[in-house]
DNA sequence: CGTTAAATTGAATGCAGTCAACTTAAGTGG
DNA sequence: CCACTTAAGTTGACTGCATTCAATTTAACG
């Protein structure tokens, strides 16, 4: 079941086939459905247990007193709501529902056991967490520095490059089951300015985006538009000084 | 020497005395101080170490190209500087002081050591780096929501209480070594701007900043304002839950 | 086919940025 | 300790990116 989350570890370090059964043992025991737009967990609950994305996008969220609602990262198939969120008393924040989801509930217990058995594990979820923690950071500099062009441009390449590495591009295109409401909860930008940069992006042929599919036929340009520097995904293979190393046994 | 990290995990769960000699034995390995603007590690370099701020402020931080800065959070006395951020081969961000800072270097077999002989440092630390990815989403909502003037408040409440769990205020006042472009480059705001809304909170009376020092006078008030839900911080002795629970023996 | 959600367009407004000059404070060396 | 230098803070005028409001078109869906 969960492969996209093997698929995303092993770009950090080989699994073994043990590793493997593990974590689908663990994603196996209790998998639920959710419709769209649909609270998973709201800001104030305990959390009880780790969420992994099997199919269908969701979206950590937080709303202000008056409404204003910010996106805080999306959740792809494969992505782990916070391995260890359960050492806090409650949530301060929500997970909604982008698209209807499927996904797995992990007990406490058994994320302590896939992580006391499985060295492995251990580190590339480690891995997971630094990477989600930097792309936290590289969301503080798009919302801070960026120009609206700059930010939409910037989360279009970050949305095809992440799905992208568990195996859910073709091409040049992905899926792109997001609003321009979302979009824009997402930037920091209005519906309305989010509407006229996607029409701007298009009109350089930078993007084609109809109905819920986006290509973009040349993704270093719009790297170099929107100031994208890959580096913060941390995608090259840093297992590999891991498998020298003498933290883990082979 | 490491005072104040130390006070800033028992907030979480009380540390046994063998757990604070261990991190004071961590922390006292290697010293090093630097001058005020300084790179303690730039991006693109592979981390070495675990950083420890044991006196002054520093930040991370990103660079675009084009020179535009984005501070990506503050560090205090007594923060960790990422516990494992040797899992991955270079940093997508730098590291550098505002003021002038002494640090402690841990090396990370010393980290691997802590964490193996001390599950409630283990545990302790996974609240710290909790609490850090908590404050990074804040900081994504206060830029992508918003306005200057909330975003100037929500910052001076957050460098309020952030101090204060760690002893380094006086009644309603503390230090707050920052420049106003610094206050810019973390709140994504021109300087000049930033100077007029200092002006606006001060003409409100919300605060009294004269030199590197700051007193909120009312703070209930400058979070009403600021839109400052203090949970996020998550201050509230989680460890309780802990020591009644298996997970860590007594 | 009708209903609702999503996308698009135009016009008017406003928050924040830029540029440039000036004042004040801080730091340094004679 | 003062003169000099540099950094930090302040002010005004002008500009512009993005918002808001409102209306309209298009797409999605039962």
């Amino acid at each position: 079941m969960p492969q996209h989350l093997i698929r995303k570890l092993q770009q950090f370090a080989p699994l073994s086939e043990e590793d493997g059964r593990a974590l689908e043992d663990a994603a196996s025991r209790k998998v639920r459905i959710f419709g769209a737009h649909q609270d998973v967990i709201r800001e104030g609950d305990a959390p009880e247990h780790v969420n992994l994305i099997l199919e269908g996008w969701a979206c950590r969220y937080k709303q202000l007193e008056d409404g204003r609602r910010q996106i805080i990262s999306f959740f792809l198939p494969g992505d782990l709501c916070d391995p260890h969120v359960f050492v806090l008393r409650e949530m301060d924040h929500a997970i909604g529902t982008i698209t209807s989801v499927r996904l797995a509930e992990i007990h406490r217990d058994q994320m302590l056991r896939l992580t006391d058995e499985h060295p492995r594990i251990t580190q590339a979820l480690w891995w997971e967490t630094l990477v989600t923690a930097a792309i936290q950071r590289e969301w503080t500099v798009n919302l801070g520095q960026r120009t609206g062009l700059e930010r939409i441009g910037h989360l279009l390449c970050e949305l095809f490059i992440r799905p992208r590495g568990v195996g859910l591009t073709e091409g040049d295109s992905c899926l792109l089951p997001v609003t321009q409401v979302e979009l824009g909860d997402a930037t920091g930008l209005s519906n309305v300015h989010v509407n006229r940069v996607l029409q701007e992006l298009r009109s350089r042929e930078l993007i084609v985006l109809r109905g819920k599919r986006l290509s973009i036929p040349d993704l270093e340009a719009l790297q170099r538009v929107a100031l994208f520097n890959v580096n913060y995904l941390h995608l090259e293979r840093e297992g590999r000084r891991l498998e020298e190393s003498h933290l883990i046994p082979g």
